[in-house]
DNA sequence: TAGATTGTTAATCGATTAACAATC
DNA sequence: TAGATTGTTAATCGATTAACAATC
């Protein structure tokens, strides 16, 4: 029986699900059975079934699932068919492998410009990404509208573009500076990558045993 | 009372503590209560008080923390202050992006040197960090142990890199690779930054309104 | 049909919140 | 001393796991 509230634990267990079930896909599996599904993910097939439960009814008794059909649910669910396009700001060393190297596309999002203060970078291409001005933001955003806006500027700017970015209409942004964004545009979704915060997580697992 | 085994839940409040707590130093302030540290972090006062309590008891009672001391403390617990150090495996655009701007001693590790395969880039220094050929892997690791592998390495070769490090003594690997690294090296503590796992999150979330 | 496996309801487990005696 | 605030115990809430009737 479909949710109204999904909880943030299985929001983040959906990408995951995902991408296992791309992974069998382009194995060329068939179809799988909540049962090996978890035993391949390393959770209890009682939990995939509760959490498929909040979206709807995927499986058929006796059969499994169709990985290809549930793939498509779920990318569904993710809203990866829903055409979100991305501009990065900040074409940094950072900005530059997200541009260069990471695959906005297998996301289902369309990366459609980055911009940048520095002379030498505005008016390049990295991988067909234009870079602009910073100072055209506004302009090139009225024109083509962004639903996310990916933040890799540095931390001292950081809170002045996000704002800029949200008076632009992005609906979410996503957080590479390793500061706590102050918004206050509700509705807005921020989804922070915390560096450190990650780095430290690690270190305290790897310090536990003397 | 001290816990034996602490929640992942709160493992990964600590570095938010942490970031919160130097926040705190840095703009002077002396002491702070539960009360008022939760009203800024988004937390209630009780869940800080529990948190705090699974490592001992660090406040005083009519009086609540010392900043500078519960940050040390936080920062001791996140094993900032043991010495570890870290290399980091290919250093193309994110390689390079995390060796120029992300500090690493600010989580307490040390960024001892870089690997690559690329003429090009190996003999070079990026912020002070060479960058060796990927081949002199085990001969540098062997002279000059590392706590924690940085895995920025093409997908097809990181599990093969992963079990090198493995092999070479690491304790943890901070993975940002897209992929599930397949280690079955009791002991050691793989940490992932999955980038589109985090994308795929945030695309949900501004895709649940219709 | 018999076996397999779903979706869902109930039971359990763990994490968060509330309450409060202790005490600075 | 009186007020504030801790650490901890108890209560609540939510998430995970187990069980099972339904059914392909």
């Amino acid at each position: 029986m479909k949710k109204d509230k999904v909880s943030s634990a299985v929001i983040r267990r959906l990408p995951r699900y995902y991408r296992h079930l791309n992974d069998l896909y382009l194995a060329g599996v068939e179809r799988i059975s909540s049962n090996a599904l978890g035993r391949s993910m390393g959770l209890t097939a009682s939990q995939i079934r509760q959490d498929l439960s909040c979206f709807g009814e995927f499986g058929q008794q006796g059969y499994g699932y169709n990985v290809e059909n549930l793939r498509g649910e779920i990318s569904e669910i993710l809203g990866m068919k829903r055409g979100h396009t991305a501009v990065v700001v900040g074409a940094g060393n950072l900005g530059r492998a997200l541009i260069e190297n990471f695959h906005f596309d297998r996301s289902g999002v369309k990366l459609i410009a980055a911009f940048d203060i520095a002379p030498p970078l505005v008016g390049q291409e990295f991988s067909g990404t234009a870079i602009h001005h910073v100072d055209q933001l506004e302009r090139y955003l009225s024109q083509n509208p962004a639903s996310i806006g990916v933040l890799t500027v540095p931390r001292g700017v950081a809170n002045q573009i996000a704002g800029r970015l949200v008076a632009c209409g992005v609906k979410g942004i996503w957080n590479f500076t390793n500061i706590e964004l102050n918004l206050n545009a509700p509705g807005v979704v921020v989804e922070n990558v915390h560096f450190a915060d990650s780095l430290l997580a690690l270190n305290y697992m790897i310090s536990e045993a003397p």
